[in-house]
DNA sequence: TCAGATCGTTGACACTGTCAACGGTATCGA
DNA sequence: TCGATACCGTTGACAGTGTCAACGATCTGA
């Protein structure tokens, strides 16, 4: 009886949000109208701009959009020269869509122009209010995205306080799990730093991957040589495991090195690390050398692993 | 320092929600394409159900609509007899709209199906999880609305708890102010069971008033015969006076009894509610009658006020 | 090998929303 | 009292948004 009454209140609660929250996105489209985007073609250039080079199909369905109206959308950005699309290796209907310097550039500005008018918004609360604000948000989209089974992850490019994250994480995963000691926590540190604190974006990446709000797994590609690029710092959360994070982190590093013009993809790994291993092996890896070392405290044995890229590149 | 990577990380947090939130108000979009309403009529539909009887340029203020495509949506609604004008007497340009018969049958129908849909939701969650994402709805609506300086209040009407809402707060209001007993908390709870249990909604009504996310005040109007309606419980939160509500509420009395077809409201009341008086006399109500009784645990002067509808009613 | 599904594309089309202009009305100060 | 100005609701013209069905090419699995 009474839990029926309590129903009822949530239910006119979360349609009042619903249109409160209509009303609010249609405010936002207004920020757009200076552009020369609407605000589909916005979320289009934000779903490319996460670099992992999707076909067509798999932005429709991401998206939620037609078919038919996508291919249109993305007809008028090759026009202006913003997206390049680069044939499947694995199947020749599709094509992987990535943006051009032009769309990064494109993208860039309106994605300062978001950040900034958000960033508008939270400086006119008190500061406590914008954490309380955030808080709720993860809030609804965790119970909503458990609600519906959305897609249990998705992959997007670092914010501040992601890159200490990383370390953080690999230093306690590594520490607990194989009892590597603090050097190990510093080597990763150097290559996180490194990257943060210079990349070419055109050649260098780092994808986060998240679920339900939390942060859930990283990884780092990154120029060995011009032909050569470098995988590094793959890392899933123990409790994340079993969902493909760790498999599509490493395709989306194995396309982004192809649209990149590199040859093949290096890596280096230790063989305690099997669940590693057999990820690589699975995106078509093979290893090239193994030499024992001993290092973080261990005595272990390093693998190099390759990846070549002229007939493998990864499908979907 | 820190205050600014922590500023970023709610930007990116409140931008994730926003991509998120815009996808699925998509989806909901969908729910709607069984019906002959699209998103935009839907939710004037809604609007109209309030019974405020807006005009069209109220209801396009309210909603961010193009007067001129808002026109054209209500001339459908007409054509198709869901609605009525019924011309303002205080402005020639305006006429107020209402839903007829049949468009509150429409109304209702979505209204139905929209619940429906928010229910299943909400039945895939735990229960503790429902109250949650109410709560975390709730936040976030009354953070935004109040950074935005957006209506710092809306008229609704009334859903389970809000009867209960409406005794309990004159029952402590009374108490706490004029020191009335628990005979005015039983007085209150017998107008608004008999309104709960059974009412006509064609020619009475209640509406409840809402500020950030919380009730804060009330009215009732029913009928006390053909002629001539009656309103009762007029109610403000002490928090939320100064902001309009009451001759809010007065006022959407006045708009509904003369479009419902009263001739004119009467209302009773005491001569110690100074402020409900001042609302009643600006709204162009006359003092009829005046006499003592004891009620309530003290001597009181009652009141009862009258306005005429045929030449008074009140604009906007 | 073949039926059925999927991918991306296209044409046709209805719907959604914007803009400028207009007649009628209200407001306010000279 | 008048006139300038603003507002209300309406209309025409139009561009943008999104849907639907159909198609050829390709993939998948029995």
């Amino acid at each position: 009886m009474s839990s029926t009454i309590e129903r009822e209140r949530l239910v006119a609660a979360v349609r009042e949000f619903n249109r409160f929250y209509t009303q609010r996105i249609g405010v936002l489209h207004e920020g757009l109208l200076a552009s020369p985007f609407s605000l589909t073609e916005v979320r289009v250039l934000y779903e490319l701009a996460q670099g992992d080079q999707p076909s067509a199909s798999e932005l429709g369905r991401a998206l939620g959009l037609d078919a038919g109206y996508l291919s249109r959308i993305l007809r008028g950005f090759e026009a202006k020269g913003l997206i390049v699309r680069t044939p499947s290796a694995a199947d020749a209907r599709q094509s992987h869509l990535a943006l051009t310097a032009e769309g990064e550039a494109a993208f860039a500005e309106l994605d300062a122009r978001s950040s900034a008018e958000v960033a508008a918004l939270l400086a006119s609360l008190p500061p406590a209010d914008g954490t309380k604000l955030a808080d709720a948000m993860a809030t609804i989209e965790r119970l909503i995205a458990r609600a519906t089974g959305a897609a249990p992850f998705v992959l997007r490019q670092p914010v501040a306080g992601d890159f200490g994250w990383v370390v953080h994480r690999h230093g306690l995963l590594y520490a607990r799990e194989y009892g590597w000691d603090a050097s190990f926590e510093g080597l990763v540190a150097e290559i996180v730093g490194a990257f943060a604190k210079d990349h070419d974006p055109a050649r260098e990446r780092c994808w986060i991957a998240e679920k339900d709000g939390q942060v859930a797994g990283s990884v780092f590609l990154v120029r060995a040589s011009d032909e050569v690029a470098k995988l590094r710092c793959l890392y899933v959360e123990p409790d994340a495991r079993g969902l493909g994070i760790g498999q599509r982190l490493v395709d989306t590093c194995t396309r982004f090195a192809a649209q990149a013009g590199y040859r093949r993809i290096t890596l280096w790994t230790n063989d305690v690390l099997v669940s590693a291993r057999r990820l690589y092996e699975a995106a078509g890896y093979r290893l090239i050398a193994s030499e024992p070392h001993h290092s973080f405290g261990h005595d272990l044995v390093g693998q190099t692993w390759e990846l070549d890229l002229a007939g493998a590149v990864a499908s979907h």
